[in-house]
DNA sequence: ATCTATTTGTACGTATGTATT
DNA sequence: AAATACATACGTACAAATAGA
């Protein structure tokens, strides 16, 4: 059984912030004192206005605050309450999108970034992965092992090839490299589907694209992590060549989950 | 003057979702959609009952998370009301900590990063500085010159040495390195001021960190890209090996802005 | 399949706080 | 100083969802 909130004193927090700021802050800081993991259940919604002695409404909309940032979810009926939750990855790259919607990103920021990370991450995944996850990359990189006849179809493999280096960055066991190779990557995705980016299609040097996808799965498998950093590094220079030629201003829109 | 929010039928949000996330993401494409920029007024809330026909604990949630995910900001008084909100780099780095609080991030994860980001950094911003900015770096190196003699002052140093970095990513023209390195920074700075995470320190190492980031600003007013690139290099190596027999484990409680 | 208990979700009216003019 | 235009907070009543008997 979890004891009840903060402290059995009346709640004071920072007169600066709203109420429902407030208790947010309070209630975070709660879970972190209690050492709360993801399941873990929450004071219900009257002991919480019991609790900081507010208002149901206040108290609802600090709960609007935690879920917004994805770190409570909360179910009706009998059981049901709020539950600390893991933020999720697709959250997380909701959240950070928003920030960048403001600033406007170029396709060239994303792949000076991809052009330093990648090549490090298929390093350090040289000969550490399963059997399963080399056969999954291969999978990919069959389902566009011919050449694309039209616009869509050549839409629809490259964002495919860009779910190969999705689930390259899945394997990181650097999470911070792991969320941002895969944050870049859904913006391009992104970017790819909902609008008119990409095209002219260049089929041959695609081709090559693929070419590099086989090479490095080699490189991978036989532990080669200078070879695979040079596949990388080779692979990443082709592709920005390839989008640069796009329009540069992204993200005209808020990321969803 | 700003027409009404969305259309001016009856709205219907996807069912699936809480009604006061239906109208905060209707809000949000409603932004989009009607071109909004950071100071522009969002209706009001007798408005925006109106336009959703939900009462206004309703919209008053909805609005609770565009504030929570740092869209809007919200005044009293004549005049006031909800306003688009640029993200601040506060928030989504607090946003984006919180994806990380479940994850732990090891020093060694956050020093992968660094040594492949900053000396690229580095060498962009080469022959690229102001020489107020250059001052503001030599600044900086300025209030950590003499060695430091208890260990609350070396911590300060170091501190002051990591903002040193954020200085420089504040200069990056790519806004993503400049807030992953900004990100990055951070943490390494909370853990230093808040736990017991950097001692024994060793002097004589550290100081070489200042004579790299001496040797740093000379090439970067020089606009030698090749040489700030490799003198970040050697430093971040440096870095890594003063911070990694530190513990590994990090971020044990929720950043805030 | 229905009922019942539990817990969150929505509605609405009123009063209070706050900043502008 | 007063009036005005906003958001903020409170409290109650009722609706909807879900688990279990």
């Amino acid at each position: 059984m979890i004891s009840l909130p903060p402290a059995t004193t009346q709640f004071k927090g920072d007169p600066r912030l709203s109420r429902p700021v407030q208790v947010a802050e309070a209630i975070k800081d709660w879970v972190v004192e209690q050492g709360l993991h993801a399941g873990d259940r929450l004071p219900s919604e009257p002991e919480l206005i019991e609790r900081f002695s507010m208002a149901k409404g206040t108290i609802r909309e600090a709960m609007r605050i935690l879920e917004a940032q994805g770190l409570i979810k909360t179910r009706t009926g009998p059981g049901g309450g709020s539950f600390v939750h893991e933020v999720s990855k697709e959250r997380a790259r909701a959240l950070l999108g928003n920030y960048f919607y403001f600033k406007n990103l170029t396709i060239a920021d994303i792949y000076q970034l991809r052009r330093a990370l990648e090549p490090e991450l298929a390093a350090s995944l040289a000969g550490n992965l399963s059997d399963e996850v080399l056969g999954q990359l291969e999978d990919r990189i069959a389902t566009y092992s011919s050449p694309a006849k039209t616009v869509d179809e050549e839409r629809e493999q490259h964002v495919g090839s860009l779910k190969f280096h999705a689930l390259l960055a899945a394997q990181s066991e650097n999470e911070l490299m792991g969320f941002l190779i895969d944050f870049m990557v859904n913006i391009l995705s992104d970017l790819t589907v909902y609008r008119r980016l990409y095209n002219p299609p260049n089929i041959e040097l695609w081709g090559k694209g693929r070419d590099f996808q086989v090479r490095l799965v080699e490189a991978l498998r036989s532990g080669d992590a200078d070879g695979a950093r040079q596949i990388m590094s080779d692979h990443m220079a082709t592709a920005q060549s390839l989008m640069e030629v796009q329009e540069a201003q992204m993200l005209r829109r808020f990321i969803s989950e």
